[in-house]
Order: structure tokens, then C-alpha cells, then sequence
DNA sequence: TATGAATGAGAGTTCATTCAT
DNA sequence: GATGAATGAACTCTCATTCAT
């Protein structure tokens, strides 16, 4: 037995096994739990490697959350509640034509939300909605609806300005939208798995978007959209 | 690896149904496994239940797969396999302006696979990517790369016959990709989730996204791609 | 390693690890169930204690039994019916004075339920009672009422043919029900734990008791059957 | 062992209610922990509710009592000592016939224990007699056989005045006891749990046993005990 | 003295895997 | 080949006990 386990430590290497933060706690478990759910699924996320990650004991944890079910959900309203509002208020007071708002809409949605860990609740969510389908129908309630009703706006405002050809909005907003979300997904599942040579810049990536959802491939949009087939099977 | 030597070789595609009922369990059993794993993740699918889906017994699986693991291997390239080539090679004939082969192919791709089963294992590469790394690099080289290697030549063939703007070819793919990807991703996953009073039909949603894709959102493409921001924080 | 783990055992000592005996398992489940849990009650009895006496692992209970509370309820079910016919059955084809209807049923009591592990449900059910509050009402209705109408029979027929005296037929009955009751009881606890110069004999304690219900204490019954007292504190 | 030095000698009863908080503690304890341990059984209290129930926090009550074993042996030592000496003191004074010496022992022992939560003691000890083989045991030296000493003393008075015939004194104390016993255990189990429509008087009860313990269900005492079994199987 | 956050051994339960039939 | 009873390691969750405050 070392003579000095009794004593003050020399370093203050060894941390305290047993701090009481009580605050902090809750916190901190949601952290680890919302990485390790992005990274692992629900499912195969073992309790006590989330405690472990937050440096505390599996028993704390049911001291914070009463199953790993609660954990989940929480981990989950944790990660959208104000998130959502931050990025929306960043754009009302944006002034500007509406390719910059969209622009802009793009560059802070990235730095908020995209870039960010939140956005591996949105590879949960996918990853996760069938098991819990309570939880993905607030998840789209509370982030979906309100993206969706956000990017309407701004392509109401490009139509109402004549900046924006006439669309359906209902759809219109997917074409906004299905490239932020895979961006998310990818950057939480298969992107960390590209293969040794494979470069991907989530800028580069952003702005080849941006400049497609506003102005498309076609040299001349002019002409029809889609002309009928030739004679092809 | 038992299951390997028992069944029918991958390229042989359409065995005869007759009489044969044995040859016929492992395919019932991926396909089985393959519902099963989309909709509740690899780690919360039992074995019992994939085996009950598929009418056998729990044992039976273990005949011909050695564990879930590699049940869950032979799900993935079963259904990886010959899918791509076959979308790949009705493209090859095609005829016609660049316009009409991206929306051939797009429509091509929705009837053979975003609209069948297999864009289902979409899903499960996203949610399983980080639990099966090498699983993930296997999909990524023979379903993604094929995918935007094809995409690139269909962008190509515009750029060179001055239908299609200049372009950075490598990015310019996730244009066609993303769409596409996001479409199997949310069918699978949230879609089936949404609120009751939610209408979404996949065929407008690809209509307005191929719309988009070739003429973008401003009314007239024509000066620089993103003018600069004027006065915002 | 012994050379001959894998051979014929030249005994028949080992028994064979997996043996398939569906029908046999959840009755040797039970009464090693019945065993512990009158020994130690619900709470501390543990499930991997039942399995290893009934001689399988315990993932093989819950084969039978989806949870310990089932486990419990189904011994108590198990250890209850027919138990009570049997003993009723047995006293109806009898003929004799009510006396010795009233011996002879205490000592088919004794011999069928009593002295038989049986008695032990009903340590158990006393034990438990508060905590499994329907099973112990189902105990009431299957065993105590039935045990009690029996008793009352018997009760009404010594009545009714002079041979006992008047009596309020309600509370009558448990002057033959607790003496039964409190040897079950004593039997399945304290009892063990006498002290080791102490002799108790059951069926001495059975032929005391029935003497006195039979003809009490006094030697003359006769006068007042309570006289007031005189003057005491 | 500290509980030990902290509270007051088990011999001092009564102490002074006034002022001292603290010295009320493990009263308090004692008490919550009885009614628990009564109601649910040992293994199945758990020490939160008992320091809950007492009011403190369930370190406080590791301040007193060093493990739950411990509180449970100090439950039973509480409620065991001064009981019955109380009551056998209440008695010795009596003048009467030995018939009013029993009715009134019955009465006293109703009042000062039957009537009490002191009774659930007893259920307590049938209970987890299994589980502490050395509390059964010293429940048996402190109140079984001092209980029966006393039944033994009253019984053979009854004798020795002619009044009680001649019976085995060491089975005789069981007449007496068992319907004592099976009061206190009923009531303290499934009592609680009778069916809506049941009525049940503990007066009622008492009465009656006692009536029979007297004088018996025979209209004539007189000739043989148990006269000889006629044709019966 | 009193607290209650923290612990971790241990409980019930699940389920991939095995194997006698 | 096919079965499903049996297994036991691994999981979630509980709770008596500890200890910094």
C-alpha cells in the first residue's frame, strides 16, 4: 500500500472521486449521451458508457434520468429547444435581396446549427423515428414544421418581389431544405467512414448548393422546364 | 460461413421459384432481415423476429448466416449488388438533351429503387455506418462512388454540349445526390412519423426538386451566381 | 484437461447438460419456486437461486415464466388448486357423530396439506399478502372461504343433531381454522429455529387442540360460560 | 455499532418527550422501520422509506444503525422487551377462578399488544424467522417461552382448583396461544386484504375462542375424549 | 449532527448463439 | 436440414452503503 494514498495528492492528477456538482450533472450525461447515441444508435449505446463519458458512475446517472428511454428524450428536447429560435431570429432582421437572405439563411444555419454537434440529433432522429415515434413527431413539430415555415417565408418573399419564379411553396421548401439535412446526415454517419482519398468540404459543398437551389444547372432556364422525352424507353 | 456455400451466387439473378423451397430461405431471410433492420436499427432487430418474419425458426438463420453480424453483411451487399448496374445501364442508351437524361434519370432511379424496398438500405447505411465501418466503405465504394461517377459523366455531357453552366464537377454531384438520398432517408425513417394531417407525395417532391435542380430559383440566372451582402451583421 | 470430458461418461453420474424435457421443467421450476420462496420470501429469494434448484440456468425460467411476480403467482396457483377438493371430497362420504367428523377432518388435513409442502403456501401467503394483495384475495376466496364453508358444515351438522352446543357459526369456524393455520405457520418458520432442547411433536399439538375444541378446559362446562369479574384492575 | 452508545438504555421506557430532538431519533426510526418491515416484508423495505417515513434523511439513519440488519435486529429488541413483562406483570396480581384469570389475561393481552402495533411483530418474526435464525431464536427465549411459562402458570392453577381438567401442560399452552397468534398474524397480512363484504371483529373473535377454549363445542363433556372412529375409510 | 450526491455490487431480464433431437 | 429448448454473457436498473460537505 503506497504510503501517500491518505495524503493530499503531490499533482493534482487525481481528480476527486466523488464531487458533488449537481448542477453540472445533468449536463454533462447529456453530452456523452448525445454523442454516443449519434454515434452508436439507441440501441447499441450502453448505459454505463454513457455515465463513463461523463465521468460518473452508472448509478448517477438513474440519479439524473429515470431510464435510458428519459435519457433519450431528453437528450433530444435538450438539442432542439432554442436552437431552432437562435437561427430564426438571426434572420429577421436581415435586409438584403432574397438570393442574400438565403445566402445568409445557409451561413447561419451552418455556424449554428450545421457545424455543430446539434446536428447529429438530426441523424438520431432519422436513425431513431420508428422506435420512437412520439419523439420524432415532436422532433417534427418542433424543427421541421418551423424550418419548413421559415424557408416558405423567404421563398414568398422572393416570389413577392419578382426576385423568384412562381413555385409550389409546399414543396419548394424541400429544395432548401433536403440539402442541409444531408449535409447533417452525412457528416454523422458516412462521412467519417470516406475512404483514405476522398476530400469533402462542407463549404465547398454548401456553396455549389447555394448556387444551384438559386440559379440550377441550365445555361438558359428560359425554355419549358422539362421537355417532353424523345424517343426513349 | 456456412451461408455462403448453401446459396444460390449473387449474379444469378431470378432463380426458378418452382420446387426449389429450400434454395429459397436465405432470400426470405434477407429480406426479412432487411425490413427489420430499417425500420428498428441493426442493434434493437432480434433474430426471432427475423426469423419469424421469414417463417423458420431462430436455428434455422444460424444455418445460414454464422451470426447477426454477418446477416446483417449479406443484407447490405445483397441488396447493393446489381441494383446500381441495373439503374447504370438503362442510362447508357438514353437519348435525348441533358435535361431529359437527368430527368430520366431520376425517374428511372425513383421506379427501380427510391420507390421499392432497397432504398431502404439508404437508411440502414446512415444509421449503421459508425457500427459497421467497413460495411460503410464497402457501400460508399460500390453505391456511392458509381452513383456520382454516373452523375458526373450526365453533368459532363451537358457542360460539353452548352446546356450546363461551368461547374465544379466534384460538388456539382451531391446537386443530383442529395435530393435524391434525402428522399430514401426521410421515406424510411420520419416520413412514416409525420403528423396526420401531412400530405407529401414523393413524385411532386422529385418533380419540383429536378425542376430546381436544372433552372434554380431566380427568375433571370443571368449576372454573378452570389452577389455580395450589402449592409448585414 | 481430463482425457475423457468428451467421451460416453463411464458413469451415468453427469447428467446431460441440455436435456429437452419441456413438459418437466416448469413443475421442478415451481416447487424449487415454493421451496425458497417459502424459505426466504418473495423479495430475497433470487431468481438464479430457483433455476440452479430446479437444475437449469436461469435464462431457461424465464423460458416458462415471463417474470419472477408471475413465478410467484403461478406457484401460489399451482399449490392451491385441487389441494382443497381433495381434502373436502374426503370428508363427504363420512358417517359418524360430529365428533368424529371433526377428527377425523383434522387428520385428513394433516396428512394431504399439513404435513405436505403445501402448508407452505400458506407461510408464503401471510408473508407476502400486503405486498401481492390479489393473490391473496384470490388465496381468501379459493382456500379460506371454502376451508371456512367446509368448517361451517360440519359446525351446523353437530348443531343441528344436538351433539354442540349453540354458537355464532361465523366465528365458530376459525376456532378450528387457527389451530390448523398456526401449525402451517409455526411449521414453515419459527419452528426450525427452536431452540435444541425443545421437542414439538405435530401430531400431539393436533390431538391437544382437538381435545379442547371438542370440550374446553373446564371440567364442568356447565355453569355461565363467562362470569363477571370480581374486583380486578 | 454506534447506534448502541447514542440512544437511551432499552430499560429506561418513557424518557422524557420534552426538548430533546435528537435523543427521539432512532424512536422514530424504530417505529417507521417496524411498520415497513411489517407491511412489506425485510428485503422488500427499502432503508429510504424508512428514513423517509421517519422524517430524515437516509444518511441519518446509517447514523444510528450500521447496516439494515442491524435496524432490523434493534426493531425486534424494541418491541420485544418491556412488552411482555408489562402484561405478565398486569396479571399476577389477578384474583378470580382461573376462567376469569384467562378471559382477563386474554383482555389485557388484547389491550397492551393484540390491539397494538406491537403485534406486528409476531407477523414479522413468522416472517423472516428463516432469514435470521438467531433473532427466531431469541423471539422464541423472550417472548414464546415466557408467554407460554405464564399460560403453563394459569393453566396449572386451573388444575391444581379443580377447575381445569387434567391435560399435557406443555401442548395445553398452545390452546391459548394459537388463537392469539393467529389473530395478530391475520390481521397484520391478509386481514387488510379481505374481501369488500367480509366483516371481521377482533372482539367477536376473541369471544368466541375463548368461549371454547373454556368449555368446548360439545353440549356434554363427559365421557371419552375422542371416542373410536366407527366404519369410516 | 445531518445531509444527499455518489457509488457499485447485485438483481431481474433479454437475446444471440448452441446443440440434442 | 430443421427445430426450439437451453444457455449465459451482457444489459438495464435498484438500493444499501459511503463520504464530502
Amino acid at each position: 500500500m503506497p504510503h501517500n494514498t491518505s495524503h493530499t495528492p503531490l499533482t493534482n492528477e487525481a481528480a476527486p472521486k466523488r464531487s458533488r456538482r449537481k448542477e453540472a450533472r445533468p449536463g454533462e450525461l447529456l453530452e456523452a449521451a448525445l454523442d454516443l447515441f449519434v454515434e452508436k444508435g439507441f440501441a447499441a449505446t450502453r448505459v454505463d458508457d454513457v455515465a463513463a463519458r461523463a465521468g460518473v458512475s452508472k448509478g448517477t446517472l438513474f440519479l439524473y434520468f429515470p431510464s435510458k428511454e428519459e435519457l433519450f428524450k431528453a437528450v433530444v428536447r435538450e438539442n432542439i429547444v432554442g436552437r431552432f429560435t437562435e437561427w430564426n431570429n438571426a434572420l429577421e432582421s436581415f435586409v438584403g435581396n432574397t438570393s442574400e437572405v438565403l445566402t445568409y439563411c445557409y451561413q447561419v444555419w451552418w455556424e449554428r446549427i450545421g457545424a455543430t454537434k446539434a446536428s447529429g440529433i438530426t441523424k438520431l432522429m432519422f436513425s431513431e423515428a420508428q422506435n420512437f415515434p412520439e419523439i420524432a413527431q415532436f422532433y417534427q413539430q418542433e424543427v421541421i414544421l418551423p424550418c419548413r415555415a421559415l424557408i416558405r417565408r423567404i421563398l414568398q418573399r422572393g416570389m413577392e418581389r419578382g426576385e423568384f419564379r412562381q413555385m409550389d411553396l409546399e414543396y419548394g421548401t424541400y429544395i432548401v431544405l433536403a440539402p442541409m439535412m444531408f449535409l447533417m446526415l452525412w457528416n454523422n454517419s458516412m462521412g467519417p467512414c470516406s475512404l483514405p482519398d476522398e476530400v469533402f468540404t462542407p463549404e465547398q459543398y454548401i456553396r455549389t448548393q447555394i448556387d444551384n437551389i438559386l440559379h440550377g444547372l441550365c445555361v438558359r432556364p428560359a425554355a419549358g422546364a422539362t421537355p417532353p422525352p424523345s424517343q426513349n424507353p
